[in-house]
This record gives structure tokens, C-alpha cells and sequence, in this order.
DNA sequence: CCGTTTGTTCCATTATTTGAAACTTAGTCT
DNA sequence: AGACTAAGTTTCAAATAATGGAACAAACGG
């Protein structure tokens, strides 16, 4: 990992070396870095010495490890009242939980990855970041099938050559041809399920919110556990995830944010 | 704005960029970066591209604009759960919460600036991103002073020279004197209050969060109303504020990431 | 249809990044 | 202690990438 993108000069292998260290899930030390870099120690050494004076990383110095900093929050706190659904997909997803009592989730893609941008759960409520910001993969997700299989020719593409294909469990669709044939049949439903691909016994029917032409902007799901339901059940409440993702779609394309004072 | 810290070359620069859309809290035009920036056009479109292409700027092709990208929400759920004390403090600040019935905001400090990571709401439950990841001054909110007066003679100094001193209200300190002599009371007394400096009415008691060094790491506080409670009240409960603060920090210290596998 | 504003591309000059190697600690073993 | 090893930091000439003035294109407005 780590050689994602080193294609838009020096900006973007300092952004490589950020979400190498972020990938970690964990404080680093350079060596651990060093180790699954493939930058040289000098070049890899100043990358993070920038990133630390930046505010991007955090260096303890104590334990001589890195962690994304903090200046990382602050900038997502604009990107999420910015430029993601949440904010004004907010009360609709406060109506479809109080409506469904089952956990919802609001996600968006980035990079071919599912990136849940807001949720609300069925038993406690939200967690904060523990549910914003969290990433899931698409090829094994209702979200991410249901955004996937609304996407342009070549967005597809791009994302499909992102997807691990890794099995989670039996279910899981593990090949680029069984999800392209899973795909064909979500477009023609206009829902996707999960059908226990990505964790045993968690089943959900999602949705896409799409653009006014016709691509998906996000996608919305309701997630519950075959102990609780069934398939069916949820997908009886498809036409009803559907209208809300209608309104939440076009409540986003009506938005505009105040003129410049 | 945005020639913070144009000193650590094309990266820091690039970053410079991502601050200033960031800044705008709303999709901008190039031509309304172009206005602010110091950079010239071709070199600010050149990092705009940049940012763009590497999901950390979103172009909106349709009414071209820039917000800040999604890659940003992805790694600050990382930086959220790595490097925040909000993870650790979590079951603190629900005790805190309980107990005083009053909003509670856990703040650490980034470049002179306040970051509220965490926080509690007297009336409705926490609204995720729209409190963490916050920012607020650090001259004039109970949660900055008390930093501040922790901070190391260098911090301090760096921290003082970013304050902007604006007059928010009638009794704002707005003069590093007037806050120098603030600190040094918030130091012998051990906590700080907000004296409707940021906003009229609104009143606070802030106390550190200290690392065993005698560092600041954070800072935790009660908030309220004058319609609904005294400075003296808040005082009252100063003491117990302190006590969790100290739990919090000693757990923060204790806190250590699972070793490598 | 022409002037204007806004956004995009070119390219020779200039400044920055690059990375092998040397160096400095800090840690371990005998 | 002393010799060896691992981890982190600095150096510097060569290689590469960034710079920005100016020319170009596209969209707008009358």
C-alpha cells in the first residue's frame, strides 16, 4: 500500500505518506513506515517531517511515533458541512429511523470506497466520527452496490479496479463478474441488498440518491440482522427508502449556499 | 488570509490552498480563491488540480465550484480516533453529563486555535461532525484560556501570536495583557472561566487537562446560561471538573495502541 | 457580433526535491 | 567497558518539478 497515486508530484506523495500513516489505524514509528514505503529514508524522513509541521500528523515524542493530527478535523468539519449529504439529509434520516426503528445509514463514495457520512442506530444513537468518516468497501455493501451500480461508464471502471474482492464471508461476491451480473440487476430494481456479504447474519436493503441525471450522489440504507427480519421484509420497505432518497436528492440539488453576503 | 505557513515547500503550499477553501465554509469559485490568494493564477489552479484529483478538494463540475473533498472525512476519522483524547475521554464525559445535566465540550489545541472533539448536549444528543471538529478562538472561550495558561513558554508564544483579539463582546480580553494577566490567574486557581467573552450569556468553567509533565493535552468544561445559572454556581462544581479531567488525563496516559500483531 | 469576464494551457526559467551515503545516537550483547 | 547493530537524522550535487507571465479559449452579456 502507499503507491496509490504518486502521479500529481510532490503534493501527492506527501498525501500518500498521510494516508499510509492513517492507515495504520495506530500510532507509527518511521521504521514501521519505512517498512511499507516505497519511498527512501531521507525522502520519506522530510515528507513526514512536513506533514508533522503542517499540523497533518501529530509526533509524539515520548513513544517517536506519528498519527494523523488534528488539523485533519478541522478540515473535515468543512468537507462535511460542505460538501457532504448529511446536513441536509439530516431530518429525513431522523424520519426514516423514527419510522423504521432499524439502523440507517447515509454513505457517499470516494475513491471506490463506501464512506458513511452520517447514521443513526436502532438501539443508542449516534457515535460521532466512530460512524462519520468510517469507510466500508462497495463491492460487498448495500450502499456501495447501489451507488456502484449507478455510476458512469468510466467512474465504474475506476472504482471497480479499486474493489479487494476479498470474501468476508460465503456470501460475498468475489469476482468482478458475479458483481458486474449483481450490478445489471440492482439497475433494473432500483435497490440493492446485502445479503450477509459482508458480516454474518447483517442484512440491509439500500438505495441510491441520484442526481437529477441519473447518477448517484450517495446512497441511503436501512441495515438490520436476520435474527430481527427477513429479506423480504426489507425490501417491502424499498419503495419507501426510494421516496425519501427522491426528496433527499432533490432537496440537495436545490440547495445553494447564501451568496456571498 | 492563507500565507500561514507558505515555509515548508510545494506541500505546505498546497495545504495553504486547502485551508483557504476550507476557510470560505461554501463552494468557491477559482476566480473567488484567486481574489484572496497571494498565488498567482496559474499556480493556484495547478494546486487546485492537484487537490482535486487527490479527493481532497471536490469539484462541482456543474456550477464550478470547490469544497473540501471526502478523502478529508476519511482521514479525520482516523486522526479522531488515533489522536484525540475523545475515544479515551468518552466514558467520562457521559458520567460528566449525567451529573451536571449542563453541555460539556472536551477541546484540545491546533495552531493556536480551539478543536472542540468531543461534547455533550444539555438538551439534544450530540450531532456529530457539527461539534467535532469545530473550531473556536482560544482567547476568549473558558476551554483556551485554560490551555493557553498550561501551555509551554514557546506554545504559548506561538499560540498568543495567532490570536485575532477581536472584541466579540463587551468583555472579550482584547489585548495579550489583559489575557497574560488572565492566565496567570487561571494558573494559581487552576481552572478558567468564560465570562460571556465569546458570546453574551453564555458562561462557563474550563478546567486543563494535564499530562504528568504539567502540560496541557486538552481541556474540559461546563457550560451554560446567566438565565439559568451563576459563575458562582459553576465554580461550585470546579473541583469535581477537575477530578475527571485528572482521570481522563491519567487514562490518556496509560493508553497504549495494541502492539504490532 | 464584439467586449468582457472567467477559466485553462504553454514553456523557458528558476527553485525544489531527490536519495545514496555519511553520520549520530540509542540500544544490545559479550 | 567496548564492539556491534539498529534507528533516526543530515548532507549535497544531480535530477526533477514548480513557477508565473503571457497567450489562448470559452462563456457571458448586451
Amino acid at each position: 500500500m502507499g503507491l496509490e497515486s504518486a502521479s500529481d508530484g510532490t503534493v501527492g506523495k506527501a498525501l500518500d505518506v498521510l494516508d499510509a500513516v492513517a492507515g495504520f489505524g495506530r500510532p507509527v514509528r518511521f521504521s514501521d513506515l519505512l517498512a511499507t514505503s516505497t519511498y527512501p529514508k531521507a525522502t520519506l524522513y522530510r515528507f513526514l517531517q512536513t506533514l508533522t509541521h503542517q499540523g497533518m500528523l501529530a509526533y509524539d515524542e515520548d513513544r517517536g511515533t506519528y498519527a494523523p493530527g488534528l488539523r485533519l478535523v478541522r478540515l473535515a468539519h468543512a468537507a462535511w458541512s460542505t460538501s457532504s449529504l448529511a446536513p441536509i439529509a439530516k431530518p429525513y434520516l431522523d424520519e426514516l429511523s423514527r419510522e423504521t426503528g432499524e439502523t440507517i445509514h447515509l454513505a457517499q463514495m470516494d475513491m471506490g470506497q463506501v464512506i458513511y457520512v452520517d447514521k443513526r442506530n436502532a438501539a443508542k444513537r449516534v457515535e460521532m466520527f466512530s460512524s462519520a468518516g468510517k469507510v466500508g468497501p462497495a463491492y460487498c455493501t448495500g450502499v456501495g452496490k447501489a451507488m456502484l451500480a449507478f455510476l458512469d461508464a468510466s467512474a465504474l471502471e475506476a472504482a471497480l479496479a479499486r474493489q479487494s474482492f476479498h470474501r468476508f464471508t460465503p456470501e460475498t461476491l468475489d469476482s468482478p463478474d458475479k458483481l458486474k451480473r449483481e450490478l445489471d440487476a440492482i439497475r433494473s430494481r432500483g435497490h440493492a441488498f446485502d445479503r450477509e456479504e459482508h458480516e454474518p447474519g447483517i442484512i440491509c436493503c439500500a438505495v441510491p440518491i441520484l442526481s437529477r441525471t441519473g447518477r448517484a450522489i450517495g446512497a441511503l440504507s436501512v441495515t438490520s440482522t436476520t435474527a430481527r427480519t427477513t429479506l423480504g421484509a426489507l425490501e417491502a420497505q424499498a419503495d419507501h427508502i426510494k421516496d425519501i432518497a427522491t426528496k433527499i436528492a432533490s432537496a440537495a440539488e436545490d440547495w445553494r449556499f447564501p451568496e456571498r453576503q
